[in-house]
RNA sequence: CGAGGUGUAGCGCAGUUUGGUAGCGCACAUGGUUUGGGACCAUGGGGCCGGAGGUUCGAAUCCUCUCACCUCGACCA
């Protein structure tokens, strides 16, 4: 049959012509997760959950040598302690889902599936501080928690989700501030480093900080179709928490005191961060660092002698220092499973067959790129290691030109409105800081502050006028319609 | 909560108007020929037609009731 050969991936829809569904595509397609029978609730598959091991172990081996301890509590809560903090119940009240039954018999009282554990450990907390000597506490768990989503997306919103959470106590405001910095910037630099997503950083206004919190921080990055994705956010609580749950200690002055409090949180959201900035219409192609499969390794005309023998050795070789897969599934064409492998955002694959055996050489092909170099046989590791620098490098520097062409400025709203229609992706512009302009913005156009980023980011467009109300305002934002 | 839509094999669907043996494509299994960008032939397995009740000699198909999911709106952030 003269059937036409294409280099698109046949199963996903194109994302120009739909991204929502390009997104959906991928995800079943190249098996991260599938729909549970629980609406909103996603089975996280064992390839998807790989890649979230990756994510995790980046970030837990920062937090251990920032001088954090994991620790675990229960996923329950009393509804007792749940309500204690004002701002914070009003804000998760919604969506909490509640346990009113156990062994048979209604409860007493409710307890509430946690929707995040600042409630519960400070409860304990309480229990535990007594001097200036415990402190910093810096304490850090990962779990899941449960919020009960009316519309969700895997990865991207769904009503239970894994994450870790940090909680942290400290002596003074400037501590407090210090550590919510401090984590504030290794969010980043893992996400930029390993995950190569270039974010923007900066304050949440009041509008969307975190309910309780004294301020939010954010790191922002932006997905191909010009929506923003919040990806990480570290709080400065103050003594909202401390206060509520009266946490006291003996200070060095001898007298009773409240400590100063911090949480931050990274969820399986940036999972759909790196499927949405690095993916392309063949499917994920995933950075080396968080790839659970680096090389995959294709014999072409496997029943021939020697070329399967020559795919494990080099495998085994490969395998010394990276992750490596033989695939030598029979009954599939070389080709089939090319596709298949550039579907599932395999790094590198590894083309070997008789011809490349009598040369000495194999093939490499970048996802990425798509280009194939020939390597001798005797090179190949460092020919590897080099090419993945290469690939990690090239996918950060990719987005962040890629976020560059999605950036504007406005110097008003008719602009702003035909900027975020035209271009979709960051709007920049003056923000005088009233909430009324900010509700207003959003209403026209469908962007909310993403963050305001901080002085050493901070820029003076137009005079300084506010982008809606012509005001002086003194900071410019970040502004985008948003997952 | 309102409006509309869909439930048939693992997935995607046809069949329902006009009641009469449960179908197709993909996937899966077996054998053979293939193997450098999604090969082909042959054979085979797989179904309480979302659930309950009714009409009928006979129901995936008609009627009633229910459940689930999807889209849009409302509500909510």
């Amino acid at each position: 049959m003269g059937k036409k050969q294409t280099n698109q991936v046949k199963e996903i829809t194109p994302m120009a012509v739909d991204f929502p569904q390009w997104y959906t595509d991928v995800i079943s397609k190249t098996e991260l997760v599938d729909y549970s029978p629980v609406k909103g609730f996603m089975v996280i598959r064992p390839y998807g959950y790989a890649i979230w091991e990756l994510i995790q172990g980046a970030y837990d081996k920062r937090f251990k040598e920032t001088g954090h301890e994991n620790m675990y509590f229960p996923l329950l809560i009393p509804e007792s302690l749940l309500t204690k903090e004002a701002e914070h119940v009003e804000g998760f009240a919604p969506e909490v889902a509640w346990v009113t039954h156990g062994g048979g018999k209604e409860l007493a009282e409710r307890l509430a599936v946690r929707p995040t554990s600042e409630t519960i450990i400070c409860s304990m907390y309480s229990k535990w501080l007594n001097s200036y000597r415990q402190l910093p506490y810096l304490y850090n768990q990962w779990c899941s928690v449960v919020r009960w989503e009316k519309t969700t997306r895997p990865f991207l919103r769904t009503s239970e989700f894994l994450w870790q959470e940090g909680h942290t106590l400290h002596e003074t405001p400037e501590e407090a501030q210090e550590e919510t910095m401090k984590m504030l910037g290794i969010y980043r630099e893992i996400a930029e480093s390993h995950l190569a997503m270039p974010m923007v950083v900066g304050r949440k206004s009041d509008k969307e900080k975190f309910a309780g919190a004294d301020a939010t921080y954010t790191m922002e990055a932006l997905m191909h179709d010009g929506q923003a994705l919040q990806s990480g956010t570290s709080h400065n609580l103050g003594q909202h928490f401390t206060k509520a749950f009266e946490i006291t200690y003996l200070d060095r002055n001898n007298e009773q005191s409240f400590p100063y409090h911090t949480s931050w949180g990274v969820s399986t959201r940036l999972i759909g961060g790196v499927i949405m900035v690095h993916g392309d219409d063949n499917g994920l192609v995933l950075p080396p660092k968080i790839a659970p499969i680096q090389v995959v390794v294709i014999p072409v005309a496997q029943h021939k002698e020697g070329v399967l023998d020559k795919a494990w050795e080099i495998s085994k070789t490969l395998g010394k220092d990276f992750r490596v897969k033989v695939d030598d599934v029979e009954g599939y064409s070389p080709g089939w499973k090319f596709n298949q492998w550039e579907m599932k955002g395999v790094p590198i694959r590894l083309e070997i067959g008789p011809r490349d055996i009598e040369n000495g050489q194999c093939v490499l092909a970048r996802r990425d790129t798509g280009e194939k170099i020939p390597v001798s046989l005797d090179n190949v590791s460092q020919a590897v290691a080099d090419l993945l620098t290469e690939i990690q490098a090239n996918l950060f520097d990719k987005a962040l030109k890629m976020r560059e062409e999605k950036t504007s400025t406005a110097a008003n709203i008719d602009e702003f409105k035909k900027n975020i229609t035209e271009n979709p992706g960051f709007v920049k512009a003056m923000w005088c800081g009233e909430r009324s302009c900010e509700d207003q913005i959003k209403e026209d156009t469908g962007a909310s502050i993403r963050c305001i980023p901080f002085d050493d980011e901070q820029e003076v467009l137009y005079e300084g006028k506010c982008v809606c109300c012509g005001k002086p305002a003194q900071k410019m934002a970040y502004f985008a319609r948003a997952y």
